[in-house]
DNA sequence: TCAATTATTGACTCAGAGTCAAAACGTGGA
DNA sequence: TCCACGTTTTGACTCTGAGTCAATAATTGA
């Protein structure tokens, strides 16, 4: 009979609403922060039915990480429609990065925190293999770009097309984080988080030896067309554009060791 | 009259006791897991004590990071002894990174905590600028090396220090953060974190322009001399001594979109 | 309509961070 | 040596919130 197909509607709907009232209060909180008696409340559910559908706190918390990462698959993949140099479409991931960050920074937030500690024990299998599926999705992506730039012969032939994406990824990751540090953001007087990690971006795949290498090549125009094309919505790109990656002054403006 | 110093100083004591104490509970537990009740009882003075030292386990837990953080300025600062071109110097404070890493595993999974929600609101006004403080000698090791490169021509004159060091913290506590990761090293195939995190750095020197380049210098020499001469007790950098920065092999090697 | 099965509930347990009134200790003067 | 006063230490207590489970409600099939 289909009551059974209705039911199981009904627990996933109600697991969505879980999910994303979660989210409202873990962004609004932190997961200390984060109370399921008041989430329960807020969803007019009973505690107990929150456990029915998650084993612990880490667990519902995965949930909507792994949401939050689904979000960020969705740019990547939309990014990956972008059409040009092998270098500039991994670009355009680079820009649905930092277009994640800006438009969820709390999430991107949340993201740190995964990389920490018990959660991942806390959390079910499934969960976690369910995860790891959303980062394959992402990683499909960058492999693509990174295969079609090596055979294209943009990239040296000898990378290695893991070490290119983990070297990607650590240093977007990275500079997120470190941006994100007021610590670090004082030490290193930074103004602009997000050009920095474009910067820092440029910088890799310039040592990567990715043609055309910055010099070589009209960034700012590519930038331009990544927002004409698929981030329309990505004002902060206007911002950060004219003077992308730190045009090197003409010689001899800086004094030698001096600083205001 | 002396008493007065006499009980600082038992102050003192204790406090180290304390933290040195937490340190190796929150090593064996994690953050989550660090029961005061448990310190109490393991130092042998009540808990009201420890609140007589620290506002709340956060408090604590920071002070446990900074001490973390001494230890990393030392290696620094030793790393900063090495003598060579300038880029070099900067390779030995990587070297350093590396082994903190290597040595307190968990001091660094601990630093990682530190970059998330609520800690630094939980902690006292003066124990986070006694980290900031710790950090800052860190921060000024790299700066000379860097002004010293800048001044020396290795740099491009016109290389802002601060993006610079900017880009080094990014891409090194990036890469750490996630070789971490289980999930990036299944991703990515990784072997080695170490060596991962080490390639980066190259990148980014590479991508700066910082001479000499990875091509024209034999890095895997400077390595035997940083061990020599600052660090013989970094064993793992004999390990990866012979392949650094995975030399490309002979073109032809590999088939264009093939995988096993 | 009703018994059997399944789902939901929220009062309860339990762990552990943080508190504070009472007890212990130290000090200086008689 | 003893006492009175201020300071430090103590651990039983409070309070919050995650996770449980027996009681209750809803659904189903006969």
């Amino acid at each position: 009979m289909g009551t059974g197909e209705r039911k199981r509607r009904e627990r996933e709907e109600r697991e969505e609403l879980m999910i994303s009232h979660a989210g409202r209060l873990l962004l609004r909180d932190g997961f200390q922060g984060l109370n399921l008696d008041e989430l329960a409340r807020a969803i007019e559910y009973a505690k107990g039915t929150i456990y029915q559908h998650f084993c612990t706190k880490e667990d519902l918390v995965l949930a909507v990480a792994t949401r939050a990462l689904q979000l960020r698959a969705e740019l990547f993949e939309r990014a990956a429609g972008f059409t040009g140099r092998t270098r500039e479409r991994m670009r355009a991931i680079g820009v649905a990065c930092c277009q994640f960050a800006v438009v969820h920074p709390k999430y991107f937030q949340l993201d740190l925190m995964l990389h920490s500690q018990s959660f991942w024990m806390e959390a079910s299998p499934e969960r976690r293999m369910a995860h790891g599926r959303m980062g394959e999705r992402c990683f499909r992506v960058m492999d693509t770009i990174v295969r079609a730039a090596r055979d294209a012969g943009d990239l040296p032939s000898g990378s290695d097309a893991d070490a290119v994406k983990f070297s990607l990824v650590a240093v977007t990751m990275g500079s997120h984080a470190m941006a994100l540090e007021p610590e670090i953001q004082r030490l290193c007087r930074l103004r602009d988080p997000l050009e920095a990690t474009r910067r820092n971006q440029d910088l890799i795949c310039d040592g990567l030896g990715w043609r055309p290498l910055l010099t070589d090549w009209d960034y700012a125009a590519t930038d331009r067309r990544i927002r004409a094309e698929v981030f329309p919505e990505a004002a902060w790109l206007d911002v950060a554009a004219p003077g992308t990656s730190e045009p090197t002054p003409p010689a001899g403006r800086r004094r030698k060791g001096g600083r205001p």
